[in-house]
DNA sequence: ATCCTGACGCGCC
DNA sequence: AGGCGCGCCAGGA
């Protein structure tokens, strides 16, 4: 065991990264800084989206992160990207996330389960 | 061990 | 409304 540590598992930052993003449920979405964040690093998001790069396995909804702002940001199918987060419920205009606030997932949030009545005012409004 | 890259973030022009 | 640059961090060559 590693005694190092500032962290409790010594899994690599990479390691946790993909844990963090296979928490996202359906129908949310993280931020990359966010994810960061949650593996323990808020200022390493660029080396989120270096992960998120390489991440093509199964179980790792690296589509459901998404930029700061509700930016798609890159993926390697900016179209593709956003067909998946329309298939999970969520609303994406051009480039951008609708109501991404609301969508924007939360360790906190997910504790309470409760996904606080989305204010989502008619989304249809265009 | 060093250098470079890169699916970012944010401020500024 | 866009586009540009700097700062940040970890991973790979």
């Amino acid at each position: 065991m590693p005694a190092r540590a500032p962290t409790a598992t010594d899994a690599t930052f990479t390691q946790r990264v993909l844990a963090v993003v296979r928490s996202i449920p359906i129908g949310q979405v993280c931020t990359y800084g966010d994810v960061a964040a949650l593996a323990g690093h808020p200022r390493a998001h660029r080396a989120v989206g270096n992960i998120m790069r390489g991440c093509r396995e199964p179980g790792v909804p690296c589509h459901r992160v998404i930029g700061a702002g509700g930016v798609l940001g890159g993926y390697s199918a900016p179209s593709l990207k956003r067909e998946l987060l329309r298939a999970e419920g969520l609303v994406v205009v051009g480039q951008r996330v609708r109501g991404f606030s609301s969508v924007r997932w939360s360790p906190e949030r997910s504790r309470s389960s409760r996904s606080r009545r989305s204010t989502v005012r008619s989304t249809s409004k265009k």
